[in-house]
Formats: structure tokens, C-alpha cells, sequence
DNA sequence: CTTGGAAAGTCAACAAGGCTGACATAAACT
DNA sequence: AGTTTATGTCAGCCTTGTTGACTTTCCAAG
């Protein structure tokens, strides 16, 4: 049944196929499943410290990524109402952590920065999740990694695939 | 441009480590986050058919593949309180779709099972995750699925790894 | 210059699904 | 007999998502 539409690689000689199977997928399926969980646990925990939520941690990921990013920008890649992110804004802003700066060009838009406080507190976040995802890549190995990001990506809905792109010429 | 995606195939020699920078390790980060999004996109629009929400994926997920399953081992694997997973247990248990049976060795516990109606749900919703799973395995590649169930591994919480490793004897 | 509509903010109300704490029951263990 | 374990349940709280309605600001097209 089904032809291969290009399993990308050799597969030299039977076909195998055994990949696909749905007790393979099942295994991908919990894989994802409890793997998520652990990728969000240090945060989680950081974040009690301070009564923030998961939510806030997205919002200082993504404004720390995009510097100046607007909010309806932010809205898209969230993909949550502008009511919950505002609730969300209005805390970071409250609280110093992000800057809201009108517009220059258009003066409706706000653009988002973290303070000096966003900034550490983003920095205290993401080494703990930096600190366990490198831990999960140094012991896969470069090639299970490149791996790992092409079936993420693969599985991503395509409207998000292009928030994903904002790849970073990362300067030579 | 950039050698960059190099790392995952040769390697040869010079102990590279490019795919542990900061930057490589930002991306990892994102794709988790919008895969994630996208791994419970499908089932999460079916269930909002049947008023029901992730939670409930979770439950009639782990019950079918393991049926017969405890409520304390519920409670290990999707790590939430008792009284989280017993408002779930309840809905599903009072519209039919989950069996709760005393134990015969020991009649302290219930032990859960799948009625006709929820195997059927569950199918719904395993179909539906399974299908943009298997589209993203084969668009990846055999070998990049091995990566990627190979990262996500190294992920979890050790103490998750068990039940994850619980391979399948569930006798299907 | 007026006006339509986009961007943003806000208020109110609600729901799902986490949490804690307290308490009840039955069964098993010591 | 007394303690622990497994489960269930009530009550209340929090975060974070949702709709809907409304306002203010302001760009841009007529």
C-alpha cells in the first residue's frame, strides 16, 4: 500500500518501511509527549520564583529573539487572542520587564523590548533550557540532532514553518 | 551558504561541536515549541466535537495502550494530581467511553479500561496524530527519525524514560 | 479634510485544567 | 488493633485560554 512518496533516503533493498508503522508512531507520539514535559520543566520551575507562568516565559523568548517586534507580530507567532497576551504584557510591563515603545513609522504599533530585568530574567530561562537541550544533543550526537530538526520541522503547521525560518544569517 | 548543516554529516575529524552553539541550540528550543503545537493541533480540533479538551486525550491515550492500567499509575505517567485526573476519569467514565473496574487481588484499585465508544474516540484521535506523524517520518527519512526519537529521549525526566520504555506488550 | 479601517488597549464574563487542603472509605499490611 | 495505601470527593484558588463589546489612536484613501 501507499508508494513511498520518496522515504528521502536509501533503504537500500526491501523497502522497509518498518518505520511507519503504527507502533513506531505510537512510540513518536509519547516520545513527544514526555520529552515536552521535560523541556519545559526547568523553566517551570524558575518561574514560580517570580509568579510568572509559561505564557510569560513565551512572551520574553520571542520578544528577546525579535527586539522591537510588535504586538501583532507577537499575536501571530503565540497564536493566542490579544486579550490573553495583553494580560500577559501588562504584567512583563508592570513589572519592568518589557519595554512597549509607540511607533515611529506608524505610531499604533507598539514595539516590545525587554529591560535590563527582561533581559536577565531571559537569561536565567533559557540557560536552564539551554543547559538541558545540550545535554539531550551532546549525548545524541550531531547527526541524531539534525535529524530530530527535520522531523520537527516536518511536523510544524506550515503557516508556523515561517516563524521557524527567522534563521539568523548568523554574521560568516 | 554556510556551512552549517554540514555538521550533521561528516564530522570527520575536528570534533566541530558547531551544533552545540547557542544559536543551534535557540532553534532546537523553537522547533520544539511549534511542533509542539503542531503534534496536538488535529486532535485538539476533533475534541472540541465532544467538549472535550487535551486532558482527556492524555487519559483515553495511556488507558488504551495500556488497558487495565491503574489509577495511581495514571497519575505517574501524566504526573497531575489526583483530583485533576479524577474530574477527567469522571466525564469519561459518566459519558461511557471508560470502565472502571475493582481489582481482584487487590480491591482497593480500579483498573481502567476503553469501552466500545471510547476505543472508538481513541481511534479518531490516534488516527488523526498518527497521520501528521507519518507524514513528517517519511518526509524525513528513517534515518532522521532515529535522530529525532534518539534527542527527545535524552530529553525527558530519567523517571519518565520508564514509562516510556514500557515498549508494548499491551497485547493489541 | 473626512472617514474607513487597522492596531492596540480594556472591561467583563466564562471555561478548562492545573493546584492545595481536608476528609471519607475500604482494603491491605504489620 | 492500628497504620498505611488507593481511591474518591468537596471546596476553593490560580493561570491561561476563550468571546464579545467598546474605545482610542492614527494611517491612508477618497
Amino acid at each position: 500500500m501507499m508508494a513511498d512518496r520518496g522515504t528521502a533516503n536509501a533503504l537500500v533493498s526491501g523497502e522497509s518501511l518498518l518505520f511507519l508503522t503504527d507502533e513506531q508512531l505510537r512510540r513518536g507520539i509519547e516520545a513527544m509527549f514526555f520529552a515536552y514535559r521535560g523541556f519545559t520543566a526547568d523553566p517551570d520551575r524558575i518561574l514560580q520564583n517570580y509568579a510568572y507562568g509559561r505564557a510569560h516565559h513565551r512572551a520574553i523568548h520571542f520578544i528577546n529573539r525579535s527586539p522591537g517586534t510588535t504586538v501583532n507580530n507577537l499575536l501571530d507567532i503565540l497564536g493566542v487572542t490579544k486579550q490573553s497576551l495583553n494580560r500577559v504584557l501588562r504584567a512583563l510591563v508592570d513589572d519592568g520587564l518589557v519595554e512597549s515603545r509607540v511607533g515611529t513609522r506608524d505610531k499604533r504599533e507598539r514595539h516590545l523590548f525587554l529591560t535590563d530585568a527582561g533581559t536577565a530574567l531571559e537569561r536565567e530561562l533559557s540557560d536552564a533550557q539551554r543547559s538541558r537541550m545540550r545535554a539531550a544533543y551532546r549525548a545524541a550526537g550531531p547527526e541524531a540532532v539534525a535529524g530530530f530538526r527535520t522531523v520537527l520541522e516536518q511536523m510544524m503547521d506550515p503557516d508556523m514553518r515561517r516563524h521557524y525560518q527567522t534563521t539568523t544569517e548568523s554574521a560568516s
